[in-house]
DNA sequence: AATTAAATTTAGACAAATCTAAAAAATTGT
DNA sequence: ACAATTTTTTAGATTTGTCTAAATTTAATT
């Protein structure tokens, strides 16, 4: 596979990820930065490598062959994100150009001890799942931290209320996009949570709680 | 700069290493599995962004620009074997393959955070010595044990006796090609020698002390 | 249902890196 | 010194991935 044929078996995938339909070639070109023409030139040669199924005029999808290669990319790339994170001590948005080169690497030698030395990791720094070598890997879900469950553990991706006022409370309390937190109790009288960080737990209010959005992995 | 001229550079740079002479056509294509009209090509590529002095039918050497290009590949190539050895556990003679395809990552801050990441080693795991980011580095020479002083430390390269025997007695006394040893003493009156291996330390006959070759980097 | 608009594909061209076969220059042997 | 051999270069073709511009198909609108 060459560098380019995988750059389009990603994209198709992320594409498909969530609506299950047919991708458009606009919508491949518009991501890869291309030619909607270069779109359909690649994508009859994934066809005839049937990495794809490729109907004229109507979409892509992946191939059940593609979908795997696409995992094994995907794959590579979350490790080599942990390995960025955790062991160089680049920041959780720093990594994905980097990564998005080191995924390209080829040996599986190299991915088997890199993942045994980062202790087998099960998301990325993003808080997205890490597929294993056959592929499978667990589905995530952005959940409210109002919404979930006391126990309930997962990656701060992201926030409701980005007003100066709110990011200064989450700078002030250090709180960061990145950084894992658990739910340790929950009041039910007004719905102040206490949640673990690195630095200690600390007790939010409800207000905070539905602001903070975090990635969650459902282990089954 | 693409791949392909990065690792034409690199092999310029490998066969002018110790003649310093011009290199040939020829010699290149064979380094690199090509043919020679391809080498003609690429060498004038090359020429036009001055990475290389070229004159039609003599041969080509790297301009300061394309040794200081060079150094930084070969910086990178074994930085990354360093790291395939040390943190993962690759043997020291798996790891190059891997490295030709590490070396091409794009990322100055990587490389700064790998090599602090690996506490700045001066040397790869075959004795070669790793440029700074500067181009700048010791040069090594490969010596007999026997020829060297006490004090004198170097990675195992070599052997000059490859006899069944002798490679059995290596074996038993766990000495490997890799292995980093220390001259802690010389006996005068036959010429035997204490050495230090990661296991402990050893004493060696003179006869063996002739047969093993150490790779020295001149420390300045 | 017909026309217009949007998306997609084809056709032809281009740059990078390679190749084969032929021509040109340099080297070697006598 | 000059013929033969080797090395190197040129010329023209090929493959991969891209592009522009034109043609075709599908979708949307009235």
């Amino acid at each position: 596979m060459t560098l380019s044929e995988e750059d389009y078996i990603k994209a198709i995938y992320h594409l498909s990820e969530f609506n299950s339909k047919l991708v458009a070639t606009n919508s491949i070109a518009e991501q890869m930065k291309t030619k909607p023409s270069s779109v359909t030139d690649m994508v009859k040669k994934l066809s005839e490598k049937s990495l794809v199924h490729y109907k004229k005029y109507q979409g892509v999808s992946l191939s059940e062959k593609g979908r795997l290669v696409a995992l094994s990319i995907i794959r590579k790339h979350r490790l080599w994100e942990v390995f960025l994170v955790d062991k160089l001590n680049f920041s959780w948005d720093e990594v994905h150009v980097v990564a998005e080169q080191l995924e390209h690497i080829k040996s599986d030698a190299l991915i088997d001890k890199l993942d045994a030395h980062l202790g087998f990791p099960k998301v990325d720094p993003h808080g997205d799942p890490i597929p294993n070598k056959e592929g499978v890997f667990s589905k995530s879900v952005k959940k409210l931290i109002s919404e979930l469950p006391v126990g309930g553990e997962g990656v701060c991706v992201g926030v409701n209320d980005s007003s100066a006022a709110f990011l200064k409370f989450l700078d002030k309390n250090k709180i960061a996009l990145g950084d894992t937190f658990k739910i340790l109790e929950r009041e039910e009288f007004d719905g102040s949570v206490t949640i673990s960080t690195r630095a200690g737990s600390i007790r939010i209010s409800k207000q905070i709680a539905s602001n903070l959005f975090l990635e969650i992995v459902d282990e089954e």
